[in-house]
DNA sequence: TAGAGACTTGGAGCGCACTCCAGGCAAGCG
DNA sequence: CGCTTGCCTGGAGTGCGCTCCAAGTCTCTA
C-alpha cells in the first residue's frame, strides 16, 4: 500500500498532519534546529521575508496560528518553517495571497477540503506551464536582439581594424 | 556578410528603422493591415491593453512618439505595433516599467546605445532563466501535493468499494 | 444635419503586497 | 538600576501598474 494513502487513512481527524506529512519538500537552506521554538528574527533569517510580513501573513490568516512564549512573543516551530517554505514557492509562483489565503483556510478545515485542495494547486499548476512558456518564448526573442547587439559590436570592431 | 549587420551599416542615423529592423518577430494575432495607421480601439484589440493604458505608456515615454490625425487623434502604425508586442513580451515577463521606459530611451538616443541595450536585455534574460527554474521547481513541489490528494481520492473511493 | 459613439486631456483613484510608525512591554547585561 | 535590544499592536503609508473620471471634441451613419 502507497505509504502517504497509509499515513492518511491511520490519521483521521488530524488534518494539520496530513498537511505536514504532505510537507516533505527539502529546503535550500539548513533550519536554525535544536528547540522547535525559533523567534520572529530567526524565521525572518530563515525566510528572507521581513518580521512585519510574518506578522501580517498572520494577520490575514496565511498562517495556522503561531505558538507564543509566556510573554507573548511568536515562537514559530519546524511545520511553520515548512508552511512558510511551501508558501514561499507559492509566492515565487506568482499565485495571489487571496488564494494562499483560501488554501490555508481549507487546511484548517480538514480532510474533506482535499478535493478542492487539489483543484487549487491544478489550477495554479496550469497557469505555472503557462507562464513558463511564456518565458521560454520571450528567452528566444531576447536572445536574438542580444544577438543583433553582439554582430553589431562585431561589425563596428572590424570596420575600426580594417 | 551577415545581413542584419549589413542593414545596420547601410543605416546610419535611422535608428528607429534598425531598432525595427532588429523587430522582426511574428506575432500570433494577424494585424489589422491596409492603412498603416490604425485608431486607439483599433490596437486595443489587437494588443489586449486598454486605451488608458496606451496614453500612460505614451505619457511616460514608453511609446516612440505616435503619429496624430489632423484634428490630433492617435494613429499607430505597423511600427508601433511592432513595439507594443515586444513590450508585451517584457511586460509578460515581468520587467519593471522603468527598465522598458529606459530602453525606450536607448532606442531614442540611437546607435550609439546599442552596448547599454545588450546588457539591459542580458540581465533581463538571466533574470527570466532565473524565474524559469524557480518555477520548474514549484512544479515538482505542486505535482507531489496534486499525487497526495488524487491518491487520497483513490483510496477513500477504494474503501467505499470494498 | 443630428445623434450616437469614439477619442482627447490632466489628474485622481485603486488593488495588491507589503512596509513602516508610534507607543509600549519584556529580557539580558554591567 | 538603567540601558539596550527585541518584540508587541493597530493602523497608516508606499510603490507599482494600471484604471477611471469629467468635460470636452471628433467621426460616422442615417
Amino acid at each position: 500500500m502507497d505509504e502517504r494513502v497509509a499515513a492518511l487513512t491511520v490519521m483521521e481527524g488530524v488534518p494539520e498532519q496530513v498537511e505536514a506529512l504532505c510537507e516533505t519538500v527539502k529546503f535550500s537552506h539548513p533550519r536554525p534546529d535544536g528547540q522547535d521554538r525559533y523567534t520572529i528574527s530567526e524565521v525572518v533569517a530563515w525566510t528572507g521575508l521581513t518580521a512585519h510580513t510574518l506578522r501580517w501573513y498572520e494577520r490575514i490568516g496565511l498562517m495556522p496560528h503561531v505558538d507564543r512564549s509566556h510573554t507573548g512573543q511568536r515562537r514559530y516551530g519546524n511545520r511553520d518553517l515548512d508552511w512558510l517554505g511551501f508558501v514561499g514557492k507559492l509566492r515565487l509562483t506568482g499565485m495571489p495571497v487571496a488564494d494562499m489565503v483560501r488554501y490555508a483556510e481549507l487546511v484548517r478545515e480538514g480532510e474533506h477540503t482535499f478535493d478542492e485542495r487539489r483543484r487549487l494547486l491544478q489550477d495554479h499548476r496550469d497557469n505555472v506551464r503557462v507562464r513558463i512558456n511564456e518565458l521560454r518564448d520571450t528567452l528566444a526573442v531576447l536572445d536574438f536582439k542580444i544577438d543583433f547587439y553582439v554582430d553589431a559590436r562585431r561589425a563596428s570592431e572590424e570596420r575600426l581594424v580594417r
